[in-house]
DNA sequence: CGGTAACTTGAGAGTGGTCAAGTAGAGTGG
DNA sequence: CCACTCTACTTGACCACTCTCAAGTTACCG
């Protein structure tokens, strides 16, 4: 473990209880994938047979341009799915980055279209995560194409903050793990590093959020609100 | 009719041989509703209760912020299924305005749940949709993220003028009807409607593609693939 | 022929990018 | 224990891409 073991973000490294629900296919644990942090799951054009299952850990989904800019298109939290892709070419337009050691399962396509032809719940919770997906890339393409670098910032720190509650219902409210750079935040909203952290300095001296060493702290969650220019009830529908 | 009765882009205003693969419940047409150009088939925070299923005409998808800009995360063509949302809301985060006369098939959500228990097939189609949506928001959100207005303008003309060329492989490839406003094209680019004729006319004026009265024509295909800097694989990829 | 929606063009301003330099912190090896 | 290194973070100066505001023009439709 490269974290500090009171992170909030993980059911630790054990390969304890972990919690059935998270599962795609609950119960079969044997194609299990651990991954250390930064590692690499795929890249932008491998080709896929299967799909993956995030167990435990941060994921991220990356597109690259020719030039190398780089666009974060999801953060993936255990139970996401990932590794399905649109066309009919049989490669991934992305590719997928552990933040924090991972465990992923894999599922082959074949194993996967066999428990979707036999088991309604399988179907169900695949439906309702590709939904899921969608919903949160339509927020995020909004959030990049019509607010500003302030808004973008405190909007993406909302809504992870708000994901992570959900995931884990920590009793610290006020601080959390965050395994992110500035960098990351960057290619998530768009945005160069060098202005996200101009853009945080702001939110810090005007006692809003603070963040650092990978730690987030929110020091005025409604104006934290204020800023990211959300409804209220919006916010509180990511959950 | 207001379109030219030449224009690509539909099968025409009667109840004709509609392709039964358009549908993701091929057969019970009895559902289907029709709607006028420029009408809303749902607002932004509508309660769902169905899924809606486009059989002919261009649909976008849009959200809205507080203050009124407005970003369309999606241009839904024939065969597309809209109107499922993540979250547990109940309600819309997206609205959904028809751009041409258009023809969906609304299936309740109690109908399509039973139909994807007894059905491996529908399921197939519903999973394949949502899993090329999710593709094309990726695409979306890398292009505003991290394109320039160019970039992002040459990209939105070559991915639709791809996804008609496969919805409906017409000869005149040339030239083709694309029911959009110059406004349209900036809520979708994340830019404003004023920057999107500026560099249409650019494009223009280089002889690249030719914008006019809703008929798009492309000059230079080449040219634009260069000025998009997409891959020409990935062009392809789109097919 | 008037009204309206879409398109066009210019001037000025501002948000955010680029480039460059420097600081802080964690890990490593002498 | 102290350089040394590497990554992440920080800050400043300058600039440009894109927005805003404001006037027009054009095309379509009643």
């Amino acid at each position: 473990m490269t974290q500090p073991a009171d992170r909030l973000g993980g059911s630790g490294s054990g390969d304890g209880p972990v919690a059935d629900e998270l599962r795609l296919l609950p119960g079969s644990r044997s194609t299990d994938r651990k991954v250390e942090a930064g590692q690499e799951l795929f890249g932008v054009g491998a080709p896929f047979d299967a799909v993956y299952n995030l167990i435990d850990g941060w994921v991220a989904l990356y597109t690259l341009l020719e030039d190398g800019r780089r666009q974060i298109v999801q953060f993936v939290l255990p139970g996401g799915v990932f590794g399905m892709c649109g066309g009919s070419s049989g490669r991934t337009t992305y590719g997928a980055q552990a933040l924090t050691e991972a465990l992923v399962s894999v599922v082959s396509l074949a194993v996967l279209t066999a428990r979707l032809r036999d088991s309604p719940d399988v179907t169900a919770r695949l439906v309702r995560s590709l939904s899921r997906d969608r919903a949160l890339a339509f927020d995020h393409l909004t959030s990049v194409g019509r607010r500003n670098a302030r808004e973008r910032v405190a909007c993406l720190i909302l809504e992870l903050f708000v994901r992570c509650r959900t995931q884990w219902p920590g009793n610290r409210i006020e601080e959390m793990y965050l395994p992110l750079t500035q960098e990351h935040i960057g290619d998530a909203t768009g945005l160069t590093f060098v202005h996200v952290n101009r853009v945080l300095r702001a939110l810090r001296k005007e006692g809003v959020v603070e963040f650092h060493h990978r730690r987030l702290r929110i020091l005025d969650p409604d104006r934290l609100v204020g800023v990211a220019g959300v409804d209220h009830n919006a916010a509180m529908a990511w959950l």
